[in-house]
DNA sequence: CGCCTTTGACCGGCGC
DNA sequence: GCGCCGGTCAAAGGCG
């Protein structure tokens, strides 16, 4: 046998693995922005047509995810939402380099809700900010704008101009017992059995027709935008 | 003085 | 049982 072929295909597979991490990673982001999307829209018929039961199904959704744009240089973790917070905690966590700061509302005595900030690791432009609770009080008025519940939704204004996008959590959306782990390019690029994970994740998610369907439409909604000349 | 952030210590769940 | 990891606590210090 030559000793060559085996280090080659080695090569070749980690080369194919890495632009596989790749691709993930922006295929994960871009999914997460038009489940995002989907959100906003649902919610906005679901307004249009004066039907209260899909938006309650939203708002009584124990936590969800808000994905703000800020300045990457700016690392205060802070997400203007119109509430006040009284930071108690940060960790750095295993999948992320960037910290996690921990948020329990100060503006009532007892509110339980709690949030959790956090850099998008596709993208060190975006803060994702987990709500957890529900309010027991409203918002200052003074304060400005702010999101009435966890499951609303609203554009908020931060320190930088903020693009806001509100999503459910990921399992939301797809049936129960799947959980898609998009997240598999993590800062460490360890060798601990990516090839064995990335083939199992594959297995599962083609098997998963919605995660086909959201697939499909990322990737057209992606090669659409791409192939539209540029907005001023 | 009161409220906030920072940060190391501590705790509980979970996988091996 | 042990170690890892995420989440929380609490003391110390800063700031208005």
């Amino acid at each position: 046998m030559d000793a060559e072929n085996p280090k080659q295909k080695v090569e070749t597979l980690r080369e194919e693995l890495e632009k596989l991490q790749k691709e993930n990673e922006a295929l994960r982001f871009t999914f997460e922005v038009m489940s995002s999307k989907y959100c906003m829209l649902h919610e906005a018929y679901v307004r249009e047509s004066s039907s209260p039961l899909p938006a309650v199904r939203f708002a009584a959704a124990s936590s969800s995810r808000v994905f703000v744009e800020t300045d990457p240089r700016d690392e205060s973790l802070v997400v203007k939402d119109g509430y006040q917070w009284r930071k108690y905690g940060q960790k750095v966590t295993k999948n992320n380099p960037s910290p996690r700061a921990y948020f329990k509302c100060s503006m009532a005595p007892g509110c339980p809700v709690k949030k959790k900030v956090q850099r998008c690791l596709g993208d060190e432009a975006f803060l994702i900010a987990t709500y957890e609770g529900q309010h027991n009080h409203d918002v200052d008025p003074t304060t400005g704008q702010s999101l009435s519940s966890p499951g609303s939704s609203a554009v908020i204004s931060g320190k930088t101009p903020a693009r806001e996008y509100r999503v459910p959590a990921v399992n939301n959306l797809f049936r129960p017992g799947i959980t898609p782990d998009l997240n598999l390019s993590g800062s460490d690029h360890g060798n601990n059995n990516d090839d064995e994970r990335i083939e199992d994740y594959v297995a599962s998610l083609t098997k998963d027709p919605n995660f086909t369907v959201a697939l499909a439409a990322a990737v057209a909604r992606s090669v659409a935008e791409q192939l539209k000349p540029p907005t001023p």
